[in-house]
DNA sequence: ATCATTGTTGACCAACTGGTCAAGATTTTT
DNA sequence: AAAAATCTTGACCAGTTGGTCAACAATGAT
């Protein structure tokens, strides 16, 4: 009763069971049809339709579609840096970064709709999280590139620009989330049901014989 | 008077040079905005005012917004394929891979706004290329694959999944255009100037250590 | 010069879409 | 049980958008 009113935004304690219910719905809801059809491609009624409810009640709990798309980036962005961080400058250099190979490409594989939403903004010029690309991500990315640079220096692993092993290692892991149309109708039917274990097994060789001091 | 009207789409000869201006002007226009905001976040009157012209005159060129989407992908697919063509079975292995790997961050460099109106296509499922992707694609892709396998079984490259090599050949470079904002963010100003460069340089060593036999 | 063809656009329309509102239904509190 | 708070939605509105049309302008063939 008091400490409700507390807090500005609804984000702390969820007041009742149906709000933390029609709220975890709607935001499912609205990440089938952004990832699927973008932010401009999405229309309420889609996604109240998809909620099970009607256009006026899913805007009862989000004042409207650009708040349910910042709520959805803002938790995508939480996880999406995790396995970044994970990063270790003491464990052992090749391991280190195949264990985030596959932390990224299980991301692909469990969460492709997250994924493409992230793509989907980035690929329209990242406006809602510039600030965040140029902040938080550019620091952390800063900070581990500094590590493997000196992973480097000690000769653990093959000279080559850090950043730029990063970025490959992002293109490769989600592109098979964000391009999966492509990758089953490429390898058809039957070698596309287990493409995440053969995405697995190649991009570990690619990086641990990429990477192999010469 | 008697060739034109044979061919039943406006494909052959341009009868005017007004028609062909006129078209140029929108096919460029409607790149620009499609690509950077997708087909649903572009307006016709966006396209008209890119072009310089009345919406009612980009209608009496293309009979709507779908048709200029649909142009511009048949030409974007005709010169997607070219690189991987070019790939020789003949030609020294590994040369012919970087040979692709290299080609296709070019086009990256030179055809961003393209590259990302595939991305867009593609992450929306690609409702519109999905005959292309199956048919034409896949068999091209089938081709070449059977030609790394060949490479590989002659113990000329490391042993690996042709086909996701080939993904991750178009994941790295496609990056590099789809995600130039996050990755001219991440390097900040000074670096992103010449990341093309060391980007080339990067694919270069990952790939040439990533294939060598072991 | 004249006339048919081609090119151009302001005005308009119907459908769609983001968002509001008032009135009623349901749940929770007392 | 009844009052208060929360939840739900049909009806509605204003702005946008894809696309049409009639009228007018420019161009090209004769």
């Amino acid at each position: 009763m008091s400490r409700q009113e507390k807090s500005r935004a609804s984000n702390s304690k969820r007041r009742t069971r149906i709000q933390q219910e029609n709220e975890t719905r709607i935001l499912e809801a609205a990440l089938e049809t952004f990832s699927a059809n973008g932010f401009r491609g999405t229309t309420i009624d889609q996604i109240a339709d998809a909620a099970g409810m009607s256009k006026p009640n899913v805007l009862y709990y989000f004042s409207n579609k650009e708040e349910m798309h910042r709520v959805l980036l803002d938790q995508l962005l939480d996880t999406w840096l995790d396995p970044l961080r994970n990063i270790d400058a003491d464990g052992d250099p090749l391991n280190e970064i195949l264990q985030y190979v596959q932390r990224k490409l299980e991301i692909s594989r469990k969460h492709p709709r997250e994924s493409r939403l992230f793509a989907n903004e980035v690929l329209q010029g990242a406006p809602r999280i510039e600030d965040m690309i140029k902040g938080a991500l550019k620091n952390l990315v800063d900070e581990k590139a500094a590590t493997i640079q000196g992973w480097i220096d000690e000769k653990k692993i093959a000279d080559c620009d850090p950043h730029h092993l990063i970025f490959s290692i992002w293109a490769t892991t989600q592109h098979y989330a964000d391009f999966d149309v492509q990758i089953c109708a490429v390898l058809g039917k039957k070698n596309a049901s287990n493409r995440f274990d053969t995405a697995s097994e190649f991009l570990g060789k690619l990086f641990t014989n990429g990477l192999r001091v010469s």
